[in-house]
DNA sequence: GCCTATCGGTTGAACCGTCAACTTGTTACA
DNA sequence: TGTAACAAGTTGACGGTTCAACCGATAGGC
């Protein structure tokens, strides 16, 4: 048996003093932010992060017209959160849905007028935001480092999509 | 107005390339770490992060018993949160309450055997799962860095509690 | 001592997400 | 052409969280 001259810390077994803080902050983070994002997002504009990442999606596509396919793809979601947000987005005026001429499986979500105003106006809000609560705090010469560790932390599937979209962004 | 020659990219307004890469990783990583995290976790001991939190924190007290309100400042959770948690945890047999004698408003939640038992097999499960998720992948020399970063990222009540708490840890 | 404010905790509704089952439509292919 | 596999979407039940309302204790001021 082997005894700590250490006192009976709350620290997860087998993590050292500063594995255990850096876990601790970590866990901290993933509590809270979502949830002070959310509420910021929401006081300003009246959407959680979701809804505005599907309006968002739907305002960069001709017509503001996009399946929920490739909504759900793009935002990395389920079909079925997908739908069930659509169909609360669609009680709020600012999405309808039409059914799909050419596949008659599929359905279009389309931003209603409501919707295009929101979005547009909501914008810059949501840059503040991401401003504020994340980007003014990681100084410049941290910053590269810090994308490419956060990368490193996805899981494989989602990481795979990232790579694709950086081609995109050159 | 002012025409871009740059091609529309999905990226939010005023957010430059490198701020906007920056916010989706870090989004990303938000949307889908708690989720892997609990799945591991609920893979290992049946637990979710937060039933483990509280198991854990009542590990640490003498004879497994600690009040609620304890417990719910322990662990950044609303009382409600932990009361409807400390429900299910009841009626899986890990945890039992018990009416507190000296102020008859609080009562105790107590560790029952098999809830001692699954929280003393469960530690070293957690402890590889943190390593594997978060600590491999951040390199020794970004520690001390990056945890410093994740405090500054959390809000003022919080970040007061952890300061408090790193003095405990001397 | 009493009255009020506050505290500790519980409860139920509403919200959002997951999962599994299902419907309907499309495709492949023998 | 018929059928099996699969794709797009919807739906309903359920889990976990928040929020607001509530209840019984308790503490403080007077």
């Amino acid at each position: 048996m082997t005894v700590s001259t250490a006192p009976a810390t709350r620290s997860s077994s087998d993590l050292d003093a500063s594995e255990d803080l850096l876990w601790r902050r970590f866990s901290a983070v993933l509590g809270s932010m979502p949830a002070v994002l959310d509420e910021r997002l929401r006081a300003a504009t009246g959407l959680n992060h979701f809804q505005y990442t599907v309006l968002d999606a739907l305002s960069h596509h001709p017509e503001g017209r996009l399946q929920l396919n490739q909504i759900a793809r793009e935002s990395d979601a389920s079909l079925s959160r997908l739908s069930h947000s659509i169909t609360r987005l669609e009680a709020a005026g600012l999405v309808a849905r039409e059914t799909c001429d050419h596949d008659r499986r599929a359905s279009w979500a389309v931003l209603t007028p409501q919707g295009r105003e929101l979005i547009d106006t909501s914008r810059a809000d949501y840059a503040q935001i991401i401003r504020t609560t994340l980007l003014d705090r990681v100084p410049v010469e941290h910053r590269e480092a810090l994308t490419a560790l956060l990368t490193s932390l996805l899981p494989g599937e989602v990481r795979e999509q990232c790579t694709v979209l950086d081609a995109d962004l050159g």
